[in-house]
RNA sequence: GGCUACGUAGCUCAGCUGGUUAGAGCGCGGCACUCAUAAUGCUGAGGUCGGUGGUUCGAGCCCACCCGUAGCCA
């Protein structure tokens, strides 16, 4: 049933910028990336953008920590979170940050707004915090530890007890100690800022009752919120701070999860500079006939389904279509856990060589529409996607392809006369769509394996190879073969919003134009195709062993950084001693193994002069050769040469590290040339 | 502690407004096939539907309590 193009803004909950993805941050990515990609698919127009959340206390405090500035740190972290969803094949169509001029702009003017109106949805009083008089700042509750109030549980955290599950305040804590400095916390006055979130509550409630706007666990959850009546909402944080400064109020901050939500319209605001199609206000504005929806972890429903909608109506902004949240990830049925090696960076998964399509694939035969969890069963995983993806699905072109080929000159059929099975697989279109549009994801792929299935049967009962044998070889394998081949391609349709890369292969392997859902309206009939070649390797447990492996490897390197067990400082020296030493910028010109030596490398060496150095380092381990061979390092030139076994080595270049596979040696960046002394 | 979810074969899940002997895929055992990336087909074993009590002619599905798991508590 053709419909009119819809206009649909899609967001997923943004990330924080302190750190790496993990296969976590991936599910609801990929959940939201699969219904982008499905919406674009069917026709409609469907945007997708997000943003690294770049403010807040932990970023400042990571920051000082790193000895870098904020702007320093999201930067880097949001160069690797980007990469990271690419490789993934989230394809977003803007990827912004909340640290950009679009963000400051609209968190003031939505800021202003509320402030403004009649009466003011903005009020300000005098609070009483903790205050770490050492570090010269105010506390947030994550950041005061001491013994639980009630059970005496020492070092929980200002909010709650882990031992038995108490909330509390932090001046409740006993014996307090802020994390950041170790000295006891006191309690200093604060004017702050809070939103008056009672005013929308009429909007609010029909807002979370509406059908369609919110999974209806979700809407009962929330009447918790309502029963125990709206609270106002403190949005102010005082400095130091890595945030916004609220426009009439020196010193004062907004909150990060203020700035976070309209960081999606910032993001989008920013797209908007970039296209001359589209219209913020076509969006955002009050009385937008755009659909926007905000895809998010379970964590932050609150955020998004009470604040940020009453935030909207009061500076005159519409509100979301739908809030849609998804569960957690859990590996091998518990928490993702460290020391298990099950806390796998989204990064670690790719390194070890595993193909992201197998884990879209695995998300999405679980996923639906609720707020579960779901479990990533390494096991179950690498049988699933075997047995699904490579054993049935690509299996069928495999097994129908060489007869086409062979005997067919390539040639698909010019009619399927037995074509029953083809008329019942591209009938449960609509039942498909749908699963999609309610993100019923586990169900399509139900209905998918379904048909896979039935093809593999069809096929094992009409037994072309059989047939094949005849002379000449008779029509019937031509058709059974490209019935095959005609249902695979359905099947492609139905799965390009999860597999976007193997669906691109089937279309280089078919010879056809982009798949889209309008491909199943006709069969492809009396049409070449080309030579098949193995699309989608199977899992190799190995691979997953070394990702689980590298995460535990992860953890030892993490611990090494943070505690305290760095090599002491050496004892001090004067700066004549440290001119003596001449470091110089080299070209490793050549690096190769030294036959009869574990651990060392020969390097030769450009550092400007007639003949190259010839040097020895002890990086074997951690180095191949030709990862080295063209790159620039830092040497010690004016080293005494050494003898040593293998030959004279005429300097030593700079690493750090504890050894073995953790060894880094030093890169200057660009621009550097061989020669130039390091002082 | 309060609230909201979840708990069905070894694993991952489906079970429509309660209705005949509880289903699927994977895995495991047996058989067949050999076109296909040791892929596929047929077949078999395997479940007191977390526990207890209740409502009902009848409950995996409703109610109460309990146990376990997860999240949230501005």
């Amino acid at each position: 049933m053709p419909q009119k193009q819809r206009d649909i803004l899609v967001t997923y909950a943004l990330t924080y910028a302190n750190g790496p993805l993990h296969l976590g941050h991936m599910v609801g990515n990929i959940q939201t990336d699969i219904w982008v990609r499905y919406q674009n698919m069917a026709g409609n127009r469907c945007l997708f953008v997000s943003a690294d959340d770049a403010h807040g206390t932990p970023i400042m405090l990571k920051a000082r920590e790193q000895g870098v500035t904020p702007e320093q740190l999201i930067a880097g972290v949001g160069v690797e979170h980007q990469r990271d969803f690419k490789d993934f094949h989230v394809r977003f169509e803007n990827y912004h940050s909340t640290h950009s001029d679009e963000n400051r702009e609209l968190a003031t003017l939505i800021y202003k707004n509320l402030r403004d109106a009649k009466p003011s949805h903005i009020a300000v009083r005098t609070i009483q915090q903790m205050y770490d008089e050492q570090a010269k700042m105010f506390l947030p509750d994550r950041f005061i530890k001491g013994e639980c109030p009630r059970c005496g549980t020492p070092d929980q955290y200002g909010d709650s007890c882990e031992n038995c599950g108490a909330t509390y305040s932090p001046s409740d804590l006993k014996n307090p100690v802020s994390v950041i400095s170790g000295s006891r916390p006191v309690q200093r006055e604060s004017q702050h800022y809070f939103f008056k979130l009672g005013d929308f509550e009429k909007l609010l409630r029909d807002w979370t009752r509406a059908p369609g706007h919110l999974h209806e666990a979700v809407t009962r959850k929330l009447d918790e919120w309502f029963a125990a009546g709206l609270q106002d909402w403190d949005i102010s944080r005082d400095a130091p701070y890595f945030g916004f400064e609220i426009p009439d109020a020196p010193g004062k901050y907004f909150y990060v999860w203020l700035d976070a939500p309209i960081g999606y319209m910032a993001s989008f605001k920013n797209l908007c500079g970039k296209r001359k199609d589209l219209k913020f206000d076509d969006f955002w504005g009050r009385d937008s006939k755009a659909e926007v929806y905000h895809f998010i972890g379970k964590d932050i429903i609150y955020f998004h389904s009470l604040f940020w909608p009453a935030m909207l109506a009061g500076a005159g902004f519409r509100t979301p279509s739908a809030v849609y949240a998804h569960g957690f990830l859990t590996v091998n049925g518990q928490k993702m856990s460290k020391s298990r090696g099950t806390f796998i960076k989204a990064r670690t998964y790719l390194d070890a060589g595993l193909d992201p399509e197998y884990l879209r694939y695995y998300f999405a035969a679980k996923l639906g529409p609720g707020i579960d969890d779901i479990d990533l069963n390494l096991d179950d995983f690498l049988q699933r996607v075997n047995a699904d993806l490579v054993g049935k699905l690509v299996n069928i072109a495999s097994r129908c392809a060489g007869f086409i080929s062979t005997h067919f000159d390539g040639k698909l059929a010019t009619s399927l006369y037995d074509d029953e099975l083809y008329r019942k697989a591209v009938a449960a279109r609509d039942s498909i769509a749908s699963a999609y549009e309610n993100r019923e994801y586990s169900r399509a792929i139900r209905e998918v394996m379904e048909i896979a299935d039935r093809v593999n049967e069809y096929i094992d009962a009409k037994k072309p190879w059989s047939l094949a044998k005849q002379q000449p070889v008779p029509a019937d394998v031509q058709q059974i073969c490209s019935l095959g081949l005609n249902l695979f391609r359905v099947m492609m349709v139905y799965l390009k919003p999860v597999l976007p890369e193997l669906a691109a292969k089937t279309e280089a392997f078919l010879g056809v134009p982009t798949l889209t859902w309008k491909s199943l309206d006709a069969p492809l009939l009396d049409h070449k195709i080309n030579a098949f070649t193995p699309m989608m390797s199977r899992v190799d447990k190995t691979r997953i062993d070394a990702m689980v492996e590298a995460s535990k490897e992860d953890l030892n390197k993490s611990t090494n950084n943070m505690s305290s067990n760095i090599d002491p400082i050496a004892t001090e020296i004067a700066y004549d001693d440290f001119a003596k030493v001449d470091l110089r910028i080299a070209r490793i010109v050549k690096a190769e193994h030294v036959e009869g030596a574990d651990k060392l490398l020969r390097l030769t060496l450009d550092i400007g002069e007639a003949k190259p150095r010839n040097v020895f380092a002890g990086i074997k381990s951690a180095y191949a050769p030709e990862q080295l061979e063209g790159k620039l390092t830092v040497m010690v030139a004016n080293l005494a040469p050494r003898k040593m076994k293998f030959g004279m080595s005429e300097g030593m270049v700079l690493a750090a590290g504890p050894g073995g596979k953790d060894l880094w040696v030093l890169e200057p960046h660009a621009g550097a040339q061989p020669g130039m002394r390091v002082k």
